[in-house]
DNA sequence: TTGTATGCGTTATCAG
DNA sequence: CTGATAACGCATACAA
């Protein structure tokens, strides 16, 4: 598209070359059986005219165009942003380009990322829904491939990749529990809801405490709509303002924790030493606030490279009956000041410590 | 592309309306002089038999794609995540989708960027070089719409949207010096760099001291190539471990400041009673940060606005000879509790508050 | 107001 | 090994 000047097309090389545009075609796709020398001609040819492919015409006749649509909330949540990162890579070493698409986790425009008009650009669609669910696997039964991503619709018609939810939040709790933590708060719960990162992180919560012989104290449960910093920050308010006992927070993503962090910061609440806290994503941010924060890392980068693998095996073979695929990505419990607190690995820049993993 | 069932075309549904294509084509496009009936009956094929355009046949044939390219170091970089939130959205208000692109601040990928294949996928590029100099005005000279983010390239082939370097330094400087500190370091410079962003807020580092009636001691000059959280920390470690007195640093940008900020609480340091801090770029994460994090806030909206609407006039009309414009853009001061201390407006989740503006 | 025919730049199907 | 030629699905000049 971009060219204004000129538009050298194939037939332009052809002529320069003395060849037919078939064999331009074929020196650019590779083809085995080309002489030497005609090659070299072709090649010559396109070198001189500074030739480049259209790749909307190639596109058109090939009925594919390389490119895959991520939609995710916003880029502006660092998780997505480093998940967006992620698979740009991923996708980039397989000759993908990838589209992003926001959604702002409004449940219309994800519903609309379905059927949209980008749809008829992308051979396939990495989609992480934040608002649809299991009401709406009618609409996720989409003709295209696509590989979901979280924890909100299971068993629908598409490929999976998953966190480890329960497990990992399992893990997250008896870690706290490991340093002696009792009364441990949650922030970020959705009351009333069963599917979601929410309701299966408050699963692992539960499971943890009965493991340790503790009851589940609901006055410790911190609503949370929209897991950002902000909503963090005010149901850790919230949860101080009541009056209930607590030394620990589990955070159910990082964002929840910082703004935790950073509410207990502004009451002059010392985080480990009153109040441990620990969170979930494990994004860069993490590594250097203050105190720096424990967390669950989700296998980001894993989760990336199976989506696009998983998504570039139905663009391959979109006739495929092989049944749909959940992949449940492997976990890290990293530990850090906001649990540890000086016993906490070197706070050199990059450092980070594996304490348990699953 | 996605499509595998069917794949309807215009000829279908001609066909079951029982006009021509060309009238079809009229309905989609908003031809004005269609009868009423007509229009009708395409339309109740349309969708009756579930059609959508070819974006990708449309595109080669109208020469144009929808699509903007968008070329940044890498999403993980917070600021970037932001700015590309905000190109996206600016591009979808006027009906266009983004295409990013991740050099990571490699010379080659940034080269890569302006002849690549993807470019003929867009119909322009908005370009942050971080590596690319003067000395590449060449290069830069492209066929194609292009604007230009940063203040590497001035007077360059293209159109240009910069921040208020400067001004912005002058300005960050004058608020540390308004709390009264006089030994101010900075992280981040370039040495002997002259284009760029570091060398610019330098200089407003340097202006802003002389009319203070200061001078400018290299003991407090900290150097840091890479902007990230990481080379911050290291920077500050390095000039405290020089043992050089100082009582506030100048991060030049928010990832450095979030390290100093970093390191200062490794050490015991208390921000600002001891040393204050101050940023550039206001990203969210300085609003939560503990301390909450000064920063200059640079118009990234007003940025992203700009660059998509300069884009698109080139877009719309290729053969103006308009001159190449120059944008910059406007900034604020926001002051936060790692300048002003408890001094510092309502620590509510949102709140910041312009101190000074231009 | 609507239909016919052509081409956008490639790739694919055949012959040769 | 290479060359004509026909699509891919849409938009438009030109006719009607």
């Amino acid at each position: 598209m971009s060219r204004r000047t000129g538009a050298v097309t194939m037939h332009d090389v052809a002529a320069r070359a003395g060849v037919s545009i078939k064999t331009v075609s074929n020196v650019l796709n590779g083809y085995q059986y080309i002489r030497p020398a005609t090659k070299e001609k072709v090649e010559t040819a396109i070198a001189d005219l500074g030739y480049q492919v259209n790749l909307t015409a190639r596109n058109l006749r090939r009925g594919r165009t390389g490119l895959i649509g991520l939609a995710v909330p916003e880029l502006s949540l660092p998780y997505f942003a480093e998940l967006a990162d992620s698979v740009i890579r991923a996708a980039e070493a397989r000759g993908l380009t990838v589209l992003i698409e926001q959604t702002g986790s409004v449940r219309e425009r994800e519903l609309e990322v379905l059927t949209g008009q980008r749809r008829h650009l992308t051979d396939g669609l990495i989609f992480s829904p934040l608002e649809l669910g299991p009401q709406d696997v009618d609409a996720l039964d989409v003709d295209y491939p696509m590989v979901l991503l979280g924890e909100r619709i299971f068993g629908g018609p598409a490929d999976h990749v998953t966190m480890s939810n329960v497990d990992g939040a399992k893990a997250a709790v008896r870690h706290l529990l490991d340093q002696g933590r009792r009364r441990i708060a949650v922030v970020g719960a959705h009351e009333g809801e069963t599917v979601g990162s929410a309701a299966l992180r408050m699963q692992g919560y539960r499971e943890a405490l009965q493991d340790a012989g503790l009851g589940v104290d609901p006055a410790l449960i911190g609503e949370a709509g929209l897991w950002h910093r902000a909503t963090g920050a005010e149901a850790m308010h919230r949860l101080l303002d009541s009056g209930v006992e607590l030394d620990a927070v589990f955070g159910l993503n990082d964002a929840l924790a910082l703004g935790a962090l950073h509410a207990l910061h502004a009451r002059r609440i010392d985080v480990p030493e009153q109040i441990a806290v620990i969170g979930w994503d494990d994004i860069e941010e993490t590594a250097y606030s203050s105190p720096t924060l424990s967390t669950v890392s989700p296998g980001r980068e894993q989760i990336a490279r199976t989506a696009v693998d998983l998504l570039l095996a139905r663009i391959d073979d979109p006739d495929s009956d092989r049944p749909y695929e959940r992949v449940i990505a492997d976990f890290t419990i990293v530990g850090r000041e906001s649990t540890l607190g000086d016993a906490a690995p070197a706070t050199s820049p990059l450092s980070t410590s594996a304490v348990a993993s699953g």
